[in-house]
DNA sequence: TAGTAATTGATACTAAGTCTCATTAGGTTA
DNA sequence: TAACCTAATGAGACTTAGTATCAATTACTA
């Protein structure tokens, strides 16, 4: 459980209380390759920690969200938000849309391509955004087995 | 009103019917400039064609949005709730934190990195998006003279 | 070990979007 | 041009996702 416990340390160090039920949660949240949503979250919650408010759920989440720990992404249409475990420091994700799976990229080129089209715009950039969806090789070869 | 005209083509060409809600959703939606929610949309329809249902403001974004004649785009909080005309075929956007203006980018570069990208990570690509938040020239002026 | 301020659970509430269904009206055909 | 058929509509009930409030609790500090 070395996500759990880089998370926990976040939050002390950065003058957060570690308390029952973020230690909890974070359990629950670390360590998953897979994206959730907060649904997904809260109906773990109700079966493993079923003293933890739905509140302190989508309180957490936001606080882990500020502290960079875990990201959001978008699939399925954009509909629907969910999060996945943040591995690194920025970085973007290739999302299965069977399975949800996600796979991490590193970043460098894509910063770099992000920064010459503000720069031919002139646009001074605050952030980015970048989710390719599509199938993973697993899923791919399951759907060839059918 | 080039737009108009031309979203309410591709309705009638994909056979879905002109009616009137629709031609005014359509005037209202058309030539944004402007990033936009459902909520932003749903006032302007209050004042401008109250006859036209909630349902209907919703069905019909979703439409254009199937249609790709709108697309989605995030807001600050992270979540991809606004939308944007859409001008050509598959693009990117840089969307302004300020004032919410969208300028579009071509997308030829942003498709060669996605497929190196996908390739490396053995996935099928079925979609993918991209957005750069940050300032526009104008609001970094605007910005600077107070 | 006591003090105190952050955190919590319960619950009421709001916002955003969806569903249902009886009614209306666009487009087509005669 | 009228009549027909079915897509589309408005009203409003409903669901889902998230927020606000507040008194009670509890993690940290000294």
């Amino acid at each position: 459980m070395l996500t759990t416990r880089r998370m926990v340390q976040a939050l002390s160090q950065q003058g957060y209380r570690v308390t029952g039920p973020r230690r909890a949660l974070v359990r629950l949240i670390a360590d998953r390759k897979v994206r959730f949503t907060a649904a997904d979250l809260e109906e773990d919650v109700a079966s493993a920690a079923p003293a933890v408010g739905r509140a302190t759920v989508f309180r957490t989440l936001e606080l882990l969200l500020s502290l960079g720990l875990v990201e959001r992404v978008h699939t399925e249409g954009g509909r629907r938000d969910a999060y996945v475990v943040a591995e690194g420091l920025h970085h973007h994700h290739l999302v299965c849309s069977q399975c949800g799976v996600v796979t991490e990229v590193m970043g460098c080129m894509v910063d770099d391509l992000v920064s010459s089209l503000a720069q031919a715009a002139d646009f001074q950039v605050e952030g980015h955004w970048m989710e390719i969806v599509g199938l993973c090789s697993r899923c791919r070869e399951a759907a060839s087995l059918e």
